[in-house]
DNA sequence: GCAAGATTGATGCAATTGCATTGAAATGCT
DNA sequence: AGCATTTCAATGCAATTGCATCAATCTTGC
């Protein structure tokens, strides 16, 4: 059994992270824009440039299950903002791109997210709190296993 | 637009958070056990001793949408783990309240919960780290607006 | 070359979630 | 009392997620 300091913190981060997001979906949807989790597709895939990125890829940097990404590229796909194409020297794979298109959406969300995050996390900590935060959670991250 | 230390914090938040989500999930699924937002309805009403809750302080404790509370009730009422009773008074109101099956389903949880906790919090952070933790968190916490 | 196994991505189906709306009962107003 | 408004909970329907499995292609070992 864990003593109250670690299920108090558990608490408050599941609290805490739950809030947020919902506050960012909100503002995202209210702007009539997509959901966050298209976002983090379009910039990685920003991010990684022309070439674009394999699904692979993206699962991992996304936490995301193989099944529920290839959905999210259907959709995204049918909303002309990624492309998937061929892989030259394998048949099963596929390269994921951002279109200009869905790099403009990119940038319109984060309009939109990026002054959420100001507001929910800049304008509550001081610069020093938001390091000490941020090297708190990175003890808690979890690596691959 | 927000400064980098602001994203990174939240970045990692997000990260994080679902990460160990997803632990504890599956560390539940894993035992044959409900899902992790069955342990906390069981625990406010645990907490809420014989009486029972109204629906909507569920709602605003585990921030839940109404519809999504009455499904959820739905199915915790017919695996036999909380009932409903009505309001005297009141015909539209009822009151849950979690059976013994409940309670014991919820002890049987916190097996698994507690000891996931355990491993992602209690051993990950000093004492100190914890409460440092907890104390930025809750900086970030909003209220009901 | 070729069968066995591994890898990559898609899909059928069930469960859950989100959204809008409904139904029923209480409250307020005149 | 009579009717509009508000509150409380449920529900029809669409979208998303989770799970298991599949289909196609590649790799390995013979």
């Amino acid at each position: 059994m864990p003593d109250d300091d670690a299920v108090r913190a558990w608490a408050l981060l599941m609290r805490v992270s739950r809030q947020m997001l919902e506050r960012v979906e909100s503002a995202l949807k209210e702007a009539g824009l997509p959901p966050l989790v298209w976002y983090d597709v379009l910039h990685e895939l920003a991010s990684a440039g022309e070439a674009g990125l394999r699904p692979g890829q993206l699962i991992s940097s996304m936490l995301l299950a193989q099944y529920n990404l290839s959905r999210l590229l259907d959709r995204m796909e049918k909303e002309g903002l990624i492309a998937r194409s061929a892989v030259e020297g394998d048949g099963r794979a596929q390269m994921i791109t951002a279109t200009p298109e869905g790099l403009r959406v990119r940038r319109a969300m984060w309009v939109v997210y990026g002054r959420q995050i100001g507001m929910l996390v800049g304008d509550r900590l001081s610069e020093a709190e938001t390091k000490a935060l941020s090297n708190l959670l990175l003890k808690l991250r979890l690596s691959a296993d």
